[in-house]
DNA sequence: ATCTATTTTGAGCAACCGTTCCAATTCTGT
DNA sequence: ACAGAATTGGAACGGTTGCTCAAAATAGAT
């Protein structure tokens, strides 16, 4: 745990580091020796850091994944199109966050039980705050509202999904002609 | 290369215990000492067929990549319906090969430039399929019927996705409650 | 300026990675 | 039964992995 300055800067670099790795070469390129060299940070100094690598990684993930909702002042007030827009702005806008959160979701939680609770957890918040703001807009039931929520919220991950292959894909101009076929 | 009955049925064992590893614990967990574990099988014997690792796990990958693909006979007849029973039929008959494909196309690709090109161009035969069937029932334009096309598929995606993290998600259902509200 | 706590350096460690090599064994055609 | 080829077992290798530790350097409060 850092205390003086230099410390917090290390510790930043770190961080700096490893989301840039995790988000470029995916999580078994992010070795050890990469998140230090591209830190400019020796063994010694991480290990008076951090607990181990894993540490550092899982932060980096929690982070992405807590990013990817919308600000949480908005609960029940919210309208589609604004949720469908902080989407949006998440994935174009963090592409260095969005890349990470989405491989952690495949790959990662393949291994680890507690990492794919928590993305299915934060996913069922999305859904049921969507379904809100559609049974709010169109006066339908609940289930009804719900299911259309589960299938907008696939496309969007569909077609983030898609521009994780293919950078050059409009994902933000997909993602409104999705809002807007419905 | 294999010649005789004992080589041919190792190969395969190798084969089916890379398949297995790679959808279970996924592509960094997938270790040379762990395929040989599971296929019982010596290291001698493996290099004696493979050239190396890597080849083993492109070849699974390879079957993966091709195995979402409907039968190429249907091409210019099949219906929208048809095509995606046979999206379902895959993610669902045969989850070993659908979990490969899913981590692949988001994990895998980031490395390997090749890979990722691989899986766009399947992506994309599968979009314009989609979208000639489409535009056979609807006689929309040729644009239109490709945007519907490409946001359907994405949603498909988006439910495998959902399916990959939640085996419990009835993907088959949602998938076809997809095609419903078009 | 001094003293303690924090931070950094960097050599070194055990465990594991994919791979090589070759002697021993097994297979198949004759 | 024999010969030649395919297959197998398994010890060993160099490289990399994540990590430890003790000594040296630096920060910050007094």
């Amino acid at each position: 745990m850092a205390r003086y300055l230099p410390g917090l800067q290390t510790r930043d670099r770190i961080l700096e580091s490893t989301r840039w790795l995790l988000a470029r070469v995916g999580l078994d390129g992010t070795t050890l020796s990469a998140i230090l060299d591209r830190a400019k940070v020796r063994s010694g100094s991480f290990y008076n850091l951090f607990e181990s690598k894993d540490e550092v990684i899982l932060t980096v993930i929690r982070e992405a994944i807590n990013a990817v909702d919308p600000h949480p002042d908005g609960v029940g007030k919210d309208t589609v199109e604004e949720l469908v827009e902080a989407y949006i702005e998440f994935i174009t806008g963090q592409p260095t966050l969005a890349k990470i959160y989405l491989q952690t979701a495949v790959a990662g939680a393949l291994n680890d039980e507690a990492l794919a609770h928590r993305v299915l957890s934060h996913h069922e918040t999305r859904v049921s705050r969507l379904a809100d703001a559609i049974r709010r807009e169109t006066r339908t039931t609940k289930a009804r509202s719900r299911l259309e929520a589960e299938l907008l919220l696939a496309g969007l991950n569909g077609l983030a999904f898609h521009w994780l292959l293919d950078p050059g894909f409009d994902m933000a101009a997909r993602a409104r002609d999705l809002v807007a076929g419905r």
